[in-house]
RNA sequence: GGUCCCAUCGUCCAGAGGCCUAGGACACAGCCCUUUCAAGGCUGCGACGCGGGUUCGAAUCCCGCUGGGACCGCCA
């Protein structure tokens, strides 16, 4: 068996996009699991569109998203160059060589391939099956012409259909994984791979990925790059997760995996073949579940951005209590917020008392009923199981004290939320004399 | 207009003729747990688009219809 190369194959005409992300991940996905060679690929022949800052930005995605590549423009490899605005002369000496032949011709400066009828360019797709088209069926909009195909513009550039042809050749991809949008032009390539005599690599398409109203994923709905997922407080881990799932399974229930698990199992023969529908709340139960499992010290590097974006003195608390207070402030908040961002929201009372008070407001707040039983709890020894014990025993010990009259006031004086951890682990780890600054503050001490 | 693709719960996936009174996950509802909210546990709601075949038997195979989608650019 020949090695499996493929190849992510972006225009830098725009940031990473989900879809993108969604194609890269799968080739890496088939490279990883079959020990080949995952190859990134600049299409930059759009002048107009395509810049330097696009190329990078698109890296940095794959980068974020855990997508590491064998070959690319940046580290190179034997087969490059990897930008096809440095290939022109590649596609030029081939294109020359079709007209020679008279399979192309010359209009203007634009050499265009002949199409001719009557040809089977059927194909058989690895995800799709048998895909029957004639060349007869190619035909210009709105009028039964046969069209030719354009393969060199006339600004010298070589255009998609033709690029991608000479260099999947040449850079000896095996298997072509792409979105579905391109089994229309997969035929048109046949041709082209025929006419230069070059042998036609495996075809696998993917199924494309929808907005809410089913529609393709544009600005319409929202977030469409990746990195504003990365704003919003997803992990890598998730979203590479996540996007493994549109269109994929395992076959199973496993649905909550890691990168090298889903790469030991993945299969082309399972990929789907229907359009998928980008779900937020399963991105944000699948990104809940990474959060989870993740060590304290990862999770800490994910919620910490956040907690310094809210302007918290997070730097100074870390010099101050250690970075073990804030992994296990965390730790406490498991399975608390389904990202990170929320996650740093829903906690930022231990990182500094300023949120509090700004959250704070004393209506309806008895205070001289309260103050007895902080009394009695600070009394206790500070440990959750003991401060619990002393709350209940003085409520036990009062007709008609209820909990819960007493432990959210005591929480939202501490947190100034209503919800959060079990108040005495709350309590525990924000420390004594850091509870008793707070409650005096209010008075309630 | 032409060519091609798709069709199982609201959504993501299982299902490759009998194991399906169709399974799991998310979401939703209820209950339990409980100092709150999550988490966790349990229960519920909920789908094979329609019509014909083939077969002893079809979600699974075939045909038609309907409904979605992609492409038809000197964009990729």
């Amino acid at each position: 068996m020949t090695e499996v190369r493929v190849r992510f194959a972006p225009s830098p005409t725009g940031a990473l996009h989900i879809g993108g992300g969604h194609t890269a991940l799968f080739n890496w996905l088939w490279a990883r699991h079959n020990n080949g060679k995952f190859i990134l690929r600049i299409e930059d022949t759009d002048l107009v569109r395509s810049t330097k800052e696009y190329e990078q930005t698109i890296m940095s995605g794959m980068v974020w998203l855990g997508l590491d590549w064998d070959e690319g423009p940046d580290i190179g490899g034997n087969y490059g160059p990897y930008r096809q605005s440095e290939r022109l002369d590649i596609y030029r000496d081939y294109a020359e060589q079709l007209v020679s032949e008279g399979k192309a011709y010359r209009d203007g400066e634009a050499i265009i391939f002949r199409v001719e009828p009557g040809q089977d360019i059927s194909f058989r797709d690895i995800v799709y099956g048998q895909i029957d088209v004639m060349s007869d069926g190619l035909r210009e909009k709105d009028s039964d012409k046969l069209k030719d195909i354009v393969i060199i513009k006339s600004d010298g550039m070589p255009t998609y259909n033709y690029a991608v042809v000479v260099d999947d050749h040449m850079m000896r991809i095996s298997h072509v994984i792409r979105g579905e949008d391109h089994i229309s032009n997969t035929p048109k390539q046949i041709l082209l791979y025929r006419a230069l005599g070059w042998e036609v690599p495996e075809f696998a398409h993917l199924p494309m990925i929808l907005g809410k109203d089913k529609k393709k994923l544009s600005k319409r709905h929202g977030a469409t790059s990746i990195y504003e997922y990365r704003d919003m407080g997803y992990m890598p881990d998730s979203m590479f997760n996540f996007l493994a799932l549109l269109g994929w399974s395992a076959g199973d229930d496993r649905e909550i995996f890691t990168r090298s698990e889903a790469a030991e199992w993945f299969e082309l023969s399972r990929v789907t073949r229907k359009a998928a529908v980008f779900d937020f709340d399963k991105l944000n139960h699948i990104n809940q579940e990474h959060l989870k499992r993740l060590d304290p010290s990862v999770r800490l590097g994910m919620v910490r951005p956040f907690w310094v974006e809210a302007g918290l003195p997070v730097a100074d608390v870390e010099a101050k209590r250690g970075v073990k207070y804030l992994e296990d402030a965390l730790t406490l908040m498991e399975g608390r917020g389904r990202t990170a961002k929320e996650m740093a929201e829903f906690s930022d009372y231990f990182v500094s008392f300023e949120p509090v008070k700004a959250r704070w407001n004393a209506d309806g707040l008895d205070k001289d009923k309260l103050r007895p039983f902080f009394g009695a709890v600070f009394s206790s020894e500070w440990k959750a199981e003991k401060l619990e014990e002393a709350a209940r025993s003085w409520v036990g010990g009062h007709e008609g004290a209820k909990m819960k009259d007493y432990a959210m006031p005591l929480r939202f004086a501490l947190t100034g939320m209503k919800v959060s951890p079990g108040i005495f682990e709350v309590a525990e780890h924000l420390g004594r004399e850091e509870c008793e600054s707070r409650l005096k503050f209010y008075g309630l001490l």
